[in-house]
DNA sequence: ATAGGGTTAG
């Protein structure tokens, strides 16, 4: 086209720019536009709106506020596209400050006032930071001004409410919409079924689809999708498989995400080959395998503590061009860590960072974790310190991993002294935290303190679950505390907890021993838990308390 | 011709 003479209109080249951006080539789309200039073809708005919203999602909003000095430079104004992909620019990298501050602008400025788009935007953002609230609040806002929500806004609270179990919430908002004449569409649907799904609420599920359908609205690739990776994640595959033939039967192709669902389900089960032949079936469909499939197939082999398997896909998705990126390490850094191989661990950390993909809060969690268990605490010390240089948003799990880790080696009193500071670091301990301290103090024989700690746990409004009160029976098991052990039993079951195997295998020990109540037994099991004693030797290493 | 909503991996 640069060649062509008489070169072809803007308008021309602009069509071609806003496809690639829409295939997420960004840098391709920059590149472009570069050439562009070079060939002295003058930009418009519409260009340069385009190169602003790639360099948003290449996470270089500098250069995109820097495309705002061109506009000047051209005689050219900012529109409300303008305006709206930078606040989403703004939005995707957390950045809500000035998000907010470019929307006041639009405001106060009066030639570029907020539209549909711009309110939809800011919800979208208000929902990315788990404030449905404020998300609502912005909804209702807008029923009183001049630009009502529409069908996009609602879609996106809802989604949010589904992710987050809200369900009933998000039902609510349906009925709303429908009675303001928005016509839920597959979108809608696609989220209220996802929703019910993870609440493991199948009858609902068909319920909505049925409904859906009743309303000429037809479940797409994503809806389909949505079944497939619950029923994989519930292990039925095979269930998820009738769901690919069901879909291909009414013409609607299984994608990627599909068909990495399926790939998922398999290795969740550890059925490689059969992962391995899904994979296979997307190699022959051409270019339909992506970084997420390699990862998964990656996961489920170091799972499987698989790691030559693992690497060498590490290897083939490089040859081919994809990236491996963060949660690729991630997972294979995980693999290294479980089975003993620190040192392949810290080599692929440093391979990551060397190749451009930053290790975050979870790949210092990992590394950190199998340093702990591997017995290298000084190390793993030395890398907590690295951490809170690096402004990380050093979150809860890291402290229990490192409370933990402090705990096994018998440094109750370090741990303790970290577990009473987290407040000051802005950080409230979990439940998780508390069991490891009770953990800890039981291994310390300080049993009488890891109760006070239970007591404390409650009145903090922190509950204890399951694990913290199969932990502390064991760990007054374990100090021969009998007398305490059968009050802990009854105070678990009047919850509504169980004994694991593991603790249930104590606890039977003492039984033998006359130690304790036998009549607390069938209380302690699960309905449809079998007591048979081969099976629970099986299960001790599985139901390891000490998982995070 | 440009901007906001749903599906997958750690």
């Amino acid at each position: 086209m640069l060649q062509m003479r008489p070169v072809p209109s803007v308008v021309r080249f602009t069509k071609i720019l806003g496809q690639v951006a829409k295939l997420k080539h960004y840098s391709a789309v920059i590149s472009l536009y570069n050439q562009m200039g070079a060939s002295g073809i003058e930009h418009d708005v519409y260009t340069l709106n385009i190169f602003i919203n790639c360099y948003c999602h290449l996470n270089q909003m500098g250069f995109s506020l820097s495309v705002l000095g061109k506009f000047f430079k051209l005689g050219l104004e900012p529109n409300v596209f303008t305006f709206n992909t930078l606040i989403n620019g703004f939005l995707l990298k957390n950045r809500v400050v000035q998000a907010a501050e470019l929307f006041n602008k639009m405001i106060n400025a009066g030639n570029c006032q907020p539209d549909a788009v711009t309110y939809g935007t800011l919800v979208k953002g208000f929902c990315m930071k788990g404030n449905n609230r404020a998300a609502i609040q912005l909804l209702r806002k807008m029923e009183e001004g001049a630009c009502k929500p529409g069908l996009v806004v609602y879609n996106t609270i809802i989604d949010s409410l589904c992710k987050d179990k809200l369900v009933d919430d998000a039902l609510n908002l349906l009925s709303e919409m429908m009675c303001k004449g928005i016509a839920p569409d597959v979108i809608t649907y696609t989220s209220l079924i996802h929703g019910v799904c993870k609440l493991g609420e199948w009858k609902e599920a068909k319920r909505l689809l049925n409904e859906m359908v009743s309303k000429n609205v037809f479940p797409d690739v994503c809806t389909f999708s949505v079944l497939v990776d619950t029923l994989c994640k519930e292990g039925m595959v095979g269930e998820a498989e009738g769901v690919v033939k069901m879909m291909i039967e009414r013409d609607i192709q299984p994608n990627t995400v599909t068909y990495n669902s399926l790939m998922d389900g398999y290795c969740l089960r550890g059925e490689m080959s059969k992962a391995r032949k899904v994979f296979k079936l997307m190699l022959s469909k051409g270019s339909m395998v992506d970084v997420f499939n390699y990862s998964t197939l990656i996961n489920g082999y170091c799972k499987r503590k698989m790691m030559d398997e693992a690497m060498t896909l590490l290897q083939e998705m490089s040859r081919k061009g994809l990236v491996p990126n963060t949660v690729t390490y991630n997972t294979l850094v995980d693999g290294c860590c479980k089975v003993g191989k620190l040192g392949d661990a810290q080599q692929l950390f440093s391979e990551m960072q060397a190749c451009g993909q930053l290790p975050d809060v979870q790949t210092y969690a990992i590394l950190l974790d199998g340093l702990c268990k591997s017995g290298q605490l000084s190390t793993a010390i030395q890398l907590f310190r690295e951490m809170e240089g690096k402004k990380l948003d050093l979150n809860i799990v890291i402290y229990n991993i490192l409370i933990e880790g402090l705990c096994l080696a018998g440094k109750i009193e370090s741990a303790r002294v970290l577990f009473r500071g987290l407040s000051s670091k802005g950080l409230q301990p979990a439940v998780r935290t508390y069991t490891i301290m009770i953990n800890g103090l039981c291994i310390g024989g300080l049993t009488c303190e890891a109760e006070k700690l239970l007591t404390e746990m409650e009145e903090k409004g922190c509950p204890p679950d399951d694990c913290t009160y199969n932990t502390i029976i064991r760990g007054f098991i374990n100090n021969n505390e009998t007398v305490r052990v059968t009050g802990l039993i009854q105070q678990m079951v009047e919850k509504g907890f169980s004994a694991d195997a593991w603790t249930t295998e104590l606890i039977v020990d003492l039984l033998c021993k006359d130690k304790v109540d036998p009549a607390l037994l069938p209380l302690m099991q699960k309905e449809n838990y079998e007591l048979n004693l081969p099976h629970l030797k099986l299960n001790r290493s599985s139901d390891h308390p000490n998982k995070h």
